[in-house]
DNA sequence: ATTCTTGCAAAACCTTTGCATACTG
DNA sequence: CAGTATGCAAAGGTTTTGCAAGAAT
């Protein structure tokens, strides 16, 4: 908690930018919520909602600028909005869409290294991250499913 | 090529969509530009260019259609749009995303299905499909970076 | 001091929707 | 003919931008 905020503030001050009151809130508000899958919006709001009088468009830029610095990640779910986590060195997952309830759960895995070894290799590509997606049905909605089912 | 209009128009009428001018020529477009990542604009514009009349709505309708279908996969690169890519059968493949160039590679392979297989025992979830792309810096802007940094 | 950052409101985008008309099965 | 599908224009939602005022180094 506190070591990524001192990270974050070394980093930024690295490229130059400024270590601000809303900067620090955002990434306070970010670890608050680290469990999350956070939206911009969704972020602004709560933070409105905990008192901080803060711009949408300050959240948006700050979230930009820590994508950018590598300390967040952006990603998409297909809802309609970028959504961000918290770039947590280890704490590499990949995640799980239930295509019914919409509900993202992680999974802890890092089978993936093996593969991104040989892409490197096999296409001279420089690998620095990945996104992986799985999309299905979730345990609680093929319970659901099979109780309507057998109604 | 054929065969895909056909099994489109088959699988459209099992669900009881009918089969039109407008969803034959998008198809067709979408086949002609089938080694692309195309968005719902740019779909739109190139077929008003190539002569067809053809609403922006209409675009976005059948395509969200053909994604219900599985006919059409969605992707999002963060780009801001959404991208269209033909579900072909026998071409299972993964994407590369240049942060430099924003170029797009993909990369035929399947070394997916172990970790799928697990992931669907350990968290009782029933995969339909996945999304996995990678980031990083892709051969030619390796090189050009090399170039710059050695003028 | 200079440079960067913020907040607001407006603008820019992408996507969806309502409705009257036109088409398919 | 009944039920869909289309096109247009308008609305909706998310994200970006211009600019004047405020903060950080």
């Amino acid at each position: 908690m506190e070591e990524f905020l001192q990270k974050a503030r070394q980093l930024l001050a690295q490229r130059g930018y400024k270590w601000t009151g809303p900067r620090r809130d955002i990434i306070h508000a970010l670890l608050r919520e680290s469990y999350q899958h956070i939206s911009a919006e969704e972020l602004h709001a709560l933070m409105q909602k905990q008192g901080y009088e803060i711009g949408l468009a300050t959240v948006y830029r700050t979230l930009e600028l820590l994508v950018e610095t590598g300390l967040v990640h952006k990603l998409q779910f297909g809802d309609g909005c970028s959504r961000y986590e918290l770039a947590e060195e280890d704490h590499h997952h990949h995640h799980l869409v239930c295509a019914r309830c919409g509900k993202i759960y992680e999974v802890a895995m890092d089978l993936l290294e093996e593969l991104e070894h040989k892409i490197e290799l096999d296409h001279d590509f420089a690998i620095s991250g990945h996104h992986l997606q799985f999309y299905g049905t979730c345990s609680a909605c093929k319970k659901q499913m099979r109780e309507k089912r057998d109604e």
